[in-house]
DNA sequence: TGTTAGCACTCATTAGAAGCGAGTGCTAAA
DNA sequence: TTTAGCACTCGCTTCTAATGAGTGCTAACA
């Protein structure tokens, strides 16, 4: 049932059973499970003292955790570990959530930037928890189209059009001595050669490919090699779409304001969430704890759903809440709404 | 001293005094003040009981109020105003200040959104409250150029660059029937006849001016109208650049969760935050709890500052605190920052 | 008449004590 | 192997008492 890296031995199929029914009370009620509140189901056959025997072997082993020495238990780290990889019920969306999802595919979006927003503002409503999606970074899209608008004598606006419409500009700053004419060649040269290309490699192609044809054509070339660089020195900058920023105020472990301060300073904190967020894996993952490896999400859990276009993975929509979270509800629904999100992006491009 | 309307006479200069010392400490020490302290003071030659009559009466006159029957008196909202009006001494930047704000100054911004960005992390850090910066609102710009792009044959992206820089974007469907030919057309006169009409005017100005043009010139118009109101249908959008969004967090009067939370929430909706932080009034100004007109911020006080271009008001920078503030050092430095902006932002055009 | 000392009173806050109850671990018997 | 029983732990709530910062009022004083 349970590979051998679970503690010494296998666990037996009751222990893996009170396992699971404890973790899904806790998740349910937020609050320490005792034995006797196991013993009560009716599916449990067993007195309250055998099963503080098996959650005492349960604690010895890792999986379990108590608030104090006469408490009930709680879930570890590891055990909802294990709960998310072993003991989650088989994934299926519930009729109705699927209805909200769908919510979101009647409604008529136009761009992208409105789909992303939307969806992370349905998710964050229909969990309570904090959600974010990643963008796609414009900068892996391909030019279509490129073009430089003077403002005044010194001043000009580039602007990069991407094949998925999204619009890149930056306010430069003209070389003194700039020809006109060799700045209208440069932007046709680039137009010519590099449509297709992705906007961060454009440098690297000028480097490679181009630098002989500027050298034909254009009159001040040395003037125009400082500017080039200047034009396309790319800022990263993945857009973040938030929903429910405030929702972790209302989760009960939170209701402490210490604790809600690092956790609120995180959301805002954009190279951390891009960190958090940022996944190169497919379909959906789940990071508990301090597997996010940062001090403030020690206690939330991450999940994480990539969404696609052209079957390229290209962002992310995940989601961000205390680890007793209801994942087997959470997950599917990211699953759900990641699909759409592929779905609605591959419509665009039709 | 002072006019009628506060109260029903005048306050004495040893009320004006106990009012503005009491003030002082009360923003100091955030906790309620009461006569001992009061007199203890140097420059305070009352005792205690006589402090106390004085206290009484202006409390009767509404400046004062009294957590619970025996504790020391906080200022009302009343209180705050009066003190803001007529009892702030006068307005000067020190100098350590006046440092931290040419510190914006010093550094090489280019564009505008960094600057206003920067600024609103600087006042945030320098009084440990929530700041927000309103930017222009791109459609009271002027057009420098507009182009459409194609990416598909059913869409395009339109691109509108004002004569700030600012570029403004949006996806649109192409009519089925469209012809090639008139597309460039359409855009060629718009670019001719439209040129340093203020984005938000040109929808008008176009029916005002250009219809016959247009029936000229282009082969199916009716065709062409439907798509030109889809191509000029702005959706205002101001800018929001914040700063310090969880610093009410740490504000002594929002230690309570379910006090911040409505705060939080308001700092997310934009649309309410764009209400309050707009301002046509030129220079500073302070609008104290309820003058907010919003449950959320009725313990807030909001000062505002506007920062101009070319003498024309464009935007503002704002700082949202207790009603308790430091309004001494905050108003002068919104004056001064405000300031610094206008200069930055008239050196960009020059 | 303005000022102040004195005093009774109020009320938020803190600390301690007591009782409750949900839970445990251990032992011994079934 | 399971379970009943029991002593014990510990967090939480309630109550009480003590503390102290503050007030309002009165009466005396300059």
């Amino acid at each position: 049932m349970s590979a051998n890296k679970w503690g010494d031995g296998m666990l037996s199929e009751r222990q893996l059973y009170i396992l699971r029914v404890l973790i899904d009370d806790y998740i349910k009620h937020v609050e320490p499970v005792g034995s006797r509140t196991i013993s009560k189901r009716e599916d449990i056959t067993y007195s309250p003292a055998t099963i503080r025997n098996e959650l005492a072997d349960l604690e010895d082993l890792g999986f379990l955790e108590k608030t104090h020495t006469s408490s009930g238990r709680i879930p570890s780290e590891k055990g909802y570990r294990f709960y998310v990889d072993h003991l989650l019920p088989s994934l299926s969306v519930s009729p109705n959530e699927m209805d909200r999802t769908e919510l979101l595919s009647t409604e008529k979006v136009q761009e992208a930037e409105v789909l992303f927003d939307q969806s992370a503002k349905i998710l964050s409503d229909l969990t309570n928890y904090t959600s974010v999606v990643l963008g796609p970074n414009a900068l892996d899209m391909k030019l279509r189209h490129m073009q430089i608008i003077p403002l005044s004598s010194q001043m000009a606006v580039a602007i990069f059009v991407t094949n998925t419409g999204h619009v890149e500009n930056r306010q430069i700053v003209l070389p003194n001595s700039i020809e006109p004419s060799d700045l209208e060649k440069l932007v046709n040269i680039l137009n010519e050669r590099l449509a297709g290309v992705r906007l961060i490699e454009l440098n690297s192609r000028i480097q490679m490919e181009l630098s002989a044809v500027f050298k034909k054509h254009l009159k001040d070339y040395q003037n125009m090699s400082v500017f080039l660089d200047q034009l396309l020195l790319w800022s990263k900058k993945e857009k973040l779409f938030y929903g429910g920023k405030t929702n972790m105020l209302s989760q009960p472990e939170f209701r402490d304001l210490d604790k809600v301060r690092p956790l609120l300073d995180f959301l805002e904190t954009r190279d951390l969430m891009e960190k958090l967020v940022s996944s190169t894996e497919k379909g959906v993952t789940v990071k508990i704890g301090t597997e996010n490896e940062h001090e403030a999400m020690k206690n939330c859990s991450v999940i994480n759903a990539s969404y696609t276009m052209h079957g390229k993975h290209i962002g992310t929509i995940s989601l961000i809440g205390p680890t007793r979270m209801e994942y087997k509800r959470v997950i599917s629904l990211l699953d759900s709404l990641s699909r759409e999100m592929t779905n609605r992006l591959n419509d665009f491009s039709k």
